[in-house]
DNA sequence: CGATATCTTGAGGAATCTCAATACTAGTGG
DNA sequence: CCACTAGTATTGAGATTCCTCAAGATATCG
C-alpha cells in the first residue's frame, strides 16, 4: 500500500480552513500546553482540512503516518469483524485527538459523521517536536491516559449494562462532553444515526430506537427535531445509567 | 481517606523479594529502556512486595499515589456498578503495568488472582524520574498506547462477539501473552476462575462453562487438570475468535 | 413533490441469563 | 490415608432480553 495522503485520496476535502492562532478548540486539546511561540512551531507542521460528512479519514491497516485533531464536527472510530460486524470505539468532537498508534499501522478506521474540520500532523515531525517540547510529550501521555479511562468505562458499559442503561449513559456522556466544549449540555445533539449509536453501544438499531421510545414514555427524555434529545430528568437519567 | 499504604493495609504481603538487577521481567516492562545506571536510580524508588492470592492491591477511588509493575503471578483490574455487577477490564501477568491515572484517584480496583510479586513506585518520584529520563516518559506513553489498542480490541469483543467467539479470543490472548513472556504458548494456564473469566468477557459463569464444554465437544480444545487448556486446533480457534 | 434513507413499530426466534441441582476439587482434620 | 467440608464447576430447565425479519412511518434531499 502506498503512503497514505488524505487530501489526495479523499473527496469532499478542503484545505487550510483556519490557522492555529485562531483555533477555537486550542484550550481543549494538545495545544493547550504550548505558548504562542511554540504553537507557531506546531503550526509549521500542521495542515487544517475540512471533510464532508461520511468520508473516510484513514482505514484500519493504513500506515499510521499522521495524527489528527478534530477542531469541529463529529467523527467516529471503528473496528470490523470479517463478516462485517462493527464496533465503534469512539466518537470524536471538537478538541478530540485520534491516530495514536503503537505499530506503524492504524488499529481502526476513522470516518466523519458530519462535516468536520481536522488538523493533521505528520507523525514523524510531531515526534521531533515532542523531543524538543517535553511538555508536549507529557500532554499526549495525559490524553492517552484519559482515553484509556474512557475505554474502561466503555468496557463496563458494553459488558455489563442493559440497553436502557447503555442509552442513558450515552446521553449523559454526550451532554457532559458538549459542556466541556463550552456548549449547552441540554438538549443533546445526536449528529450520528441510530446505526452508529447501535454499533457504539453493542446493540441493534431497532433496540436503540425502542429504547429511546421507552425512555420517552417514562418521561425522562423528549425527542426533539433535528435529532436532538431533551434530558427532562437529568438525575433520573444518571440513575438509570448507573443501574441504580 | 488517609494516604494509602499497601504494605501496612494488607495482609498476605511480604517485602523485597528481589532487586531490580535480577528482575526476571525487566525486558518486558518499563525498565527495558533503561541502562544499568538508570535502573539503579529506579531501584531507589521501588519496593518489591509479594502478595497472596485474592488480595486487594488498591481500590477504585483510592488516592493514586503509586504505580505498579507485576513481576510474577496474576492480577485483575475491575470496575463495579452500584448493584454489584462487575467488569474486569484486564488481567495482568509478569511484566504488566498498572495504576496509571489521570486523576488523583484510581479508576478501578486491582486484586491479585494468584500469589503475585509486584514492584511499587511512588508516583511523585516516578514523575521526577520521568523528567530526568525522557525515554522513561516515552516508554510509559508507548505502554499506555498499547493498552489503549488492547482496550479497543476488548470493546469489539464485548460489543460484537458471541460467547463462543469471546472464549476463543480469550484463549488466544492468554496463549499469545504467555509466549511473549517466554513461556510455552500451549497448553494455556487459567489462573483465574470461571467467575473472573465471565466478568472479563461480559458473560455468566454458566455460559463460560457451557462454552468450554462446547469447544471441547467440537474437538478444538481439551480441558486438562490444574485449569489448563490444550489448544488442539489453534487455527480453528483463531477462526472462531474472528468470527470467520 | 417524489425518491430514497432512516427511523419506528410489530411479531417471532435465538442467545444468553437465572435459578436450581449435581459433580467435582482442594484443602482440613480425624 | 481417608472422610468431610467448602468452594468451584458443570449441567439442566425455564425465563428474559435482545436480535432478526418484515412492514409501515417519517425525514431528507434533489
Amino acid at each position: 500500500m502506498p503512503p497514505f495522503d488524505m487530501v489526495r485520496s479523499m473527496t469532499g476535502v478542503g484545505v487550510d480552513v483556519h490557522p492555529c492562532g485562531t483555533c477555537p478548540v486550542r484550550p481543549l486539546t494538545v495545544c493547550a500546553v504550548l505558548d504562542d511561540e511554540e504553537i507557531s512551531r506546531l503550526a509549521d507542521i500542521v495542515q487544517t482540512v475540512r471533510v464532508d460528512a461520511q468520508h473516510t479519514i484513514f482505514s484500519e491497516g493504513d500506515p499510521a503516518t499522521n495524527v489528527f485533531n478534530v477542531t469541529s464536527g463529529t467523527a467516529k472510530l471503528y473496528k470490523l469483524l470479517p463478516d462485517g460486524r462493527r464496533q465503534i470505539t469512539g466518537f470524536l468532537f471538537g478538541g478530540d485527538f485520534m491516530g495514536l498508534s503503537v505499530n506503524e499501522r492504524y488499529a481502526y478506521t476513522a470516518e466523519t459523521v458530519s462535516a468536520t474540520t481536522i488538523c493533521r500532523f505528520a507523525r514523524r515531525k510531531l515526534d521531533t517536536l515532542m523531543d524538543e517540547f517535553p511538555k508536549l510529550q507529557r500532554r499526549l501521555f495525559s490524553l492517552a491516559s484519559t482515553e484509556l479511562a474512557a475505554a474502561q468505562d466503555q468496557m463496563l458499559l458494553l459488558g455489563r449494562k442493559t440497553a436502557r442503561e447503555k442509552i442513558a449513559s450515552f446521553l449523559i456522556m454526550l451532554s457532559d462532553r458538549a459542556a466541556r466544549r463550552g456548549q449547552r449540555d441540554n438538549p443533546v445533539a445526536l449528529p450520528m444515526g441510530r446505526a452508529d449509536i447501535a454499533d457504539y453501544l453493542g446493540l441493534t438499531t431497532e433496540t436503540v430506537s425502542r429504547t429511546f421510545t421507552q425512555l420517552k414514555s417514562s418521561g425522562v427524555i423528549s425527542l426533539l427535531e433535528n435529532n436532538r434529545v431533551d434530558l427532562i430528568d437529568r438525575t433520573a437519567i444518571h440513575e438509570i445509567a448507573e443501574g441504580v
